[in-house]
RNA sequence: GGACGGAUAGCCAAGCGGUUAGGCAGUGGACUGCAACUCCAUUUAGACGAGUUCGACUCUCGUUCCGUCCUCCA
């Protein structure tokens, strides 16, 4: 088995893979914001992470994965103004923000599991930690780290030298165009605890040393990473937009209060873009039951996404898309026809390894399994070695089954009729009869052993 | 306006300073009464302009465009 190499933001290059403690590892990758559906553009950070999860495993490391579900605390804009999004989802849905966490938790998770992505070992919720948010901010404090203005306790970025270092910001540059707003004193200065407004109940609030608020965005992760993997772990993901202010921020935290940069690799999924744009921006907001409202299964989704490598902005098209469902058919009737499994392909087993190690090259891996498919090798260990790439891929490659359909009687008397009529070498009612039951959504095909009877 | 990334054939998308990425579509062929399915083969690249080099899709610089984040204006 090669060595696994992996991306590292922190450091911008590709470093070898070694975990902190020997055999283990410790992963946190930033969960959803509960207050709408995770869009395709989101799931395709998901997927990636569970690649990388499923990377590791097959290099033998015990895994501890842990995931946050942020059900308070992001405001509509990162500067730390505007309205909590949890309270205007609640005001759209017209569900509580209690009720409406609670039900895209749900809405999410279902979607992991169609696209066969595997659920971490710890799910932690930001409200189910404020104590422990509490206590970080506490720290900060005793460090020297924090400052009161009307509306909340910020952290001061100007504390810490490093700040900024995972995005290479460019301090001078935002400090040049910085918007003076209200009683914060630096550009990079973000809050850490929210007071509620004077006149205004929020449904989400807790009583605190400062006053009744609620936690500031970043300190969930800093606090409950800390919490379940330790204040120095192996691997933190997130999505791109993560880089430049919220994992620059948890990382600031951590420094300021545990001295360490919080993980040891950081790695970011890059967006999914639709007509050039950022999804989230766009008009169409696609979800996962979109595309199965369109007759779309989640695994071909899942494929496509295995197609681009997870460093690279990809477009999304429903023609690429529709593209991919044709070779996913393709790749799962080919493996079901190789019967039984037998035993491995070694040399194949070493280029595909060799493709995840190299930072999870996942369309590298694709173009080995395709050599696979097109060579000589017998079927059960084409069949087996294939089995064996599915444990990255996911695709559930040994339950396929070729779509059963049933088949109206008058259509296989259609069928019966055109054998007859091609055995008398009548063509043009054979064709007739095939025609006719096209046009009845049957497709009749013709095969050694006789004809078969497809679903348009 | 600033920082950080990117630009590859009809579409999606990789590696690589010289030697086939891959998939889908298209084209040619085998099979078929004709098709379909399947199989075999195969055309079309490297935003633009310079430079380094024996050789650049790959490295450097500039330009244009795109994305993310910040900011400004509206």
């Amino acid at each position: 088995m090669s060595e696994l190499y992996l991306f590292d933001t922190y450091e911008r290059q590709v470093r070898q893979f070694q975990p902190l403690e020997a055999g283990k590892v410790g992963l946190y990758c930033c969960g959803p914001t509960v207050y709408n559906y995770a869009h395709i553009g989101n799931l395709r950070t998901y997927i990636f992470e569970d690649l990388l999860y499923r990377a590791l495993k097959m290099n033998g490391y015990e895994v501890n994965f842990v995931m946050n579900i942020t059900d308070v605390g992001h405001l509509t804009s990162d500067a730390d103004s505007g309205e909590d999004k949890m309270e205007v989802g609640s005001k759209r849905t017209g569900m509580t923000a209690w009720q409406m966490a609670d039900f895209y938790t749900q809405a999410f998770q279902k979607d992991l599991k169609r696209l066969n992505i595997n659920f971490p070992d710890t799910w932690c919720r930001a409200t189910d930690h404020i104590k422990e948010q509490i206590e970080f901010i506490e720290d900060l404090e005793k460090k020297g780290f924090t400052y009161q203005t009307s509306d909340g306790i910020y952290f001061d970025s100007r504390k810490l030298s490093s700040y900024g270092q995972l995005a290479r910001l460019d301090i001078e540059g935002l400090m040049a165009g910085a918007r003076v707003d209200n009683e914060r004193q630096h550009v990079t200065d973000f809050a850490l605890w929210k007071f509620s407004p004077a006149d205004e109940q929020r449904q989400m609030e807790w009583p605190s040393p400062w006053g009744t608020g609620f936690p500031g965005w970043h300190i969930e992760c800093s606090a409950m990473s800390a919490k379940y993997l330790g204040d120095y772990f192996d691997i933190h993901c997130g999505g791109e937009d993560h880089i430049p202010i919220h994992h620059t921020n948890e990382i600031a935290q951590t420094e300021a209060s545990r001295g360490t940069r919080l993980a040891n690799f950081w790695m970011h999924g890059y967006f999914l873009q639709l007509d050039n744009a950022k999804m989230s921006k766009s008009a169409v907001f696609l979800t996962l039951d979109r595309l199965i409202e369109k007759g779309i299964d989640p695994g071909v989704y899942r494929y496509f996404c295995l197609t681009a490598h997870y460093r690279t902005q990809m477009s999304f098209t429903w023609s690429s898309l529709e593209a991919n469902g044709v070779a996913l058919k393709r790749l799962y009737q080919a493996a079901y026809d190789w019967g039984a499994p037998g035993t491995l392909l070694d040399e194949y087993m070493a280029r595909f390894n060799a493709c995840i190690n190299d930072d999870l090259n996942l369309p590298r891996a694709l173009a080995v399994t395709w050599d696979l498919i097109r060579s000589n090798e017998e079927p059960s260990a084409k069949k087996a070695t294939i089995l064996a790439f599915d444990q990255i891929f996911g695709l559930d490659i040994a339950n396929y089954q070729p779509q059963v359909v049933e088949i109206p009687a008058d259509i296989q008397k259609l069928a019966e009729a055109r054998a007859v009529a091609r055995k008398e070498k009548n063509w043009p009612l054979s064709d007739e009869l095939r025609d006719t039951a096209l046009a009845a959504g049957y497709i009749i095909e013709d095969t050694r052993e006789g004809w078969q009877i497809k679903k348009q």
